[in-house]
DNA sequence: CACTTATGGTTCACTATTTGAACCACAGCT
DNA sequence: AGCTGTGGTTCAAATAGTGAACCATAAGTG
C-alpha cells in the first residue's frame, strides 16, 4: 500500500476512536512502526489534519477536514439537503432515522435524528454500517453494480446476532427483494430487537451514494408499519437525490439522462411522495 | 517534502479552486508531474478524499472530510460553540462578522454572518487571511510565540492596497499595539474602503487557534465605533474560548455580549481534558 | 480529411524517500 | 537504585516514488 494510503488509514483509524490517542496506541492500532506513525502524524499535523494536545501529547483529528468539508458542502451540500428530510421523516415515523454516506469503500453514518419516544434506537454519527447486516448496507448494495455486490459478498460476513444472515446466497436473495421493492429490511441483522428499513440516495445515473434508514424496536412494529417506513424512506431518499443533483449543478454534466432514473419500480417520477414536511 | 505532504497540498489546492478541476490543471497548479498527480488522486479517491465525476472526469473534494469534520466537531465543536456568538455580534454591530481558524500554517475563514445592511462587506467561507494585512491575521500573530511572529514576518509581505503595511518593523508595532489593546485593527490592509477589527480565540494556555473579526465599510465608521467593535470582538472571542475549552457541559445559556473586556492575557484556568461518551 | 493540440491515462528504469530495530530521555512505580 | 511504561529520534538498508516518454481519444483547424 502506498504511503498516502497508510497515512489516510491512520487518519481514518484515529477518527474512529472515541477518544484522543497516544503515539504508541496509534502505532499499534494501525499496525505501523512507532517511528513511522510519528512521521505520519507530524506530516498530517503540518497540514492541520491532526493536532496534538499540548498537555497530554495525545493526538486528535485536526481542523483541516472541517474546512474541506465546508468547501465540499458549499458545492455539494448533501447534509444541508438531506437533514430536513431526515428530520421530517423522524417526526412522521416517530422512530430514529439516520443518513449514511458511502466513502472510502465503507458506509458511514453521517447524521441521526432520534426518535422522540422514550424507548428508541440509538445510533452514533460516524458508526460503520456492514453491508450484509444493516438495512442501509443492503439498500446500498442492491442498487450497486454486480462487481461491487460480488466484491462485498466474497469477504467473510460477520455474524452479529443470531439473526444475521451470513450466507452469500441468502444475502443475494435479500438484495433481489430489495431491488424489486425499492427498500431493504434488516430484521435484527446487527442488533437483536432492532428492525430497520432503508432506501438509497442515488446519482442521476443511478449509482447509490448513501442511504436513508429508519430503525425501530422490533417489539412495536408490524409488517405493515415496516413497509410503511420503507415507503417513506424511499420517498425521502428520492427527494434528497433529486434536490442534491437536480438544481445544484452549474457545471455542465450528464447531457443525457437529464433527470430520469432507471429505478426498479416506477414510483417517483416527480411527486409520488406519500408525505412531505 | 514528504509524499504525504505533497498529497495533502494537492488536496488543499483542489479545495481552494472554485470549480472542479481536470488532471492536467491539478498537476500544473501543484507543480507536480501528471503521472504523480494522478497517482495521488487515485490514492485520495480510494479513501474518499476526492471523487471523480463520472461524466466530466474532473476531480472534486470527496466526502471523507465531511465525516472527519463531524467526528472532530462532535468532540471539538468550535463552529457549534462559536456560531451563536458570531450571530449575536453581527446583530449588535450590524456589520459583517467572521470566524477564522488556524490550520496547516494558514488562517482560513470558517464562518461568516453577513451584516443586515444593504451596504456591507462580503467575505467568502474558505478564504485565506494574510497575517500582515488582515485584522484576524494581526490578532492571531500578536498572541503567538515570538518564533511564529518572526517566521511570518520573514516572508515577503504582499502589498494588497495602497494602505497595506509591508514593513516588518511597522507590522511589529501593530502587533505590539494589538497585544496591549487586546484586539487588532486593519485599516484597508486587504481591501480598500474596508476596516476590520479582530480578537483571538485561544487555548487555555493562551495559544491562539482562530479569530473573531468585524469588517465594516470605512465610510461609516469612526475611531469610537471601531474600538467598540474591537471590544465586542474580544468579549465574543473570550466567551468562545471559555466555552470551547471550559466545561464539557453542552450549551445552556444564550450568548451575552454585554460584559466588560476582561484581562486579555493568559486568564484561563488550566483544565483537564474533556472526555467523550 | 489529415494535421494539430488538447485532454486523461499508463509504463518502467532510475533514484530519492520511507522504513524500523535500536536508540535516548523522561516519568511514574516498586 | 532498578523496572516499565511513555513520547520521540537516528541512519543504513530497502522499498516505494518519480517523471520523461509513451498511448488513446476527442475536439478543433487549415
Amino acid at each position: 500500500m502506498s504511503t498516502i494510503g497508510k497515512a489516510l488509514s491512520l487518519l481514518d483509524t484515529l477518527s474512529r476512536l472515541d477518544k484522543e490517542a497516544g503515539l504508541t496506541d496509534i502505532a499499534r492500532l494501525c499496525a505501523l512502526d512507532k517511528a513511522t506513525a510519528r512521521r505520519f502524524l507530524v506530516e498530517l499535523e503540518k497540514h492541520g489534519f491532526v493536532e496534538q494536545d499540548q498537555d497530554t501529547r495525545r493526538y486528535r483529528i485536526g481542523s483541516a477536514p472541517v474546512r474541506l468539508a465546508r468547501v465540499r458542502e458549499a458545492r455539494f451540500p448533501l447534509l444541508r439537503v438531506a437533514v430536513p428530510f431526515i428530520k421530517s421523516l423522524a417526526e412522521t415515523s416517530t422512530e430514529t432515522v439516520h443518513l449514511s454516506e458511502f466513502s472510502g469503500g465503507k458506509l458511514s453514518t453521517i447524521h441521526v435524528e432520534d426518535s422522540p419516544r422514550a424507548h428508541r434506537i440509538i445510533i452514533d454519527v460516524g458508526s460503520l454500517l456492514p453491508f450484509h447486516a444493516t438495512a442501509s448496507g443492503l439498500a446500498f448494495l442492491a442498487f450497486s453494480p454486480r462487481s461491487e455486490i460480488d466484491a462485498a459478498l466474497r469477504k467473510p460476513l460477520e455474524k452479529f446476532t443470531d439473526h444475521t444472515i451470513v450466507d452469500p446466497q441468502l444475502v443475494q436473495n435479500l438484495l433481489d427483494e430489495t431491488a424489486a421493492r425499492g427498500f431493504s429490511i434488516s430484521d435484527q441483522g446487527l442488533e437483536a430487537g432492532v428492525i430497520s428499513t432503508a432506501a438509497p440516495i442515488r446519482t442521476p445515473n443511478g449509482h447509490p451514494i448513501g442511504c436513508v434508514a429508519v430503525a425501530a424496536p422490533l417489539s412495536r412494529t408490524t409488517k405493515a408499519t415496516i413497509h410503511e417506513f420503507g415507503a417513506q424512506a424511499v420517498t425521502a431518499a428520492n427527494a434528497i437525490s433529486e434536490k442534491y443533483y437536480g438544481s445544484e449543478r452549474p457545471m455542465g454534466t450528464s447531457p443525457k439522462s437529464g433527470g430520469q432514473i432507471d429505478e426498479p419500480y416506477g414510483s417517483f417520477a416527480k411527486d409520488t411522495r406519500h408525505r412531505n414536511r
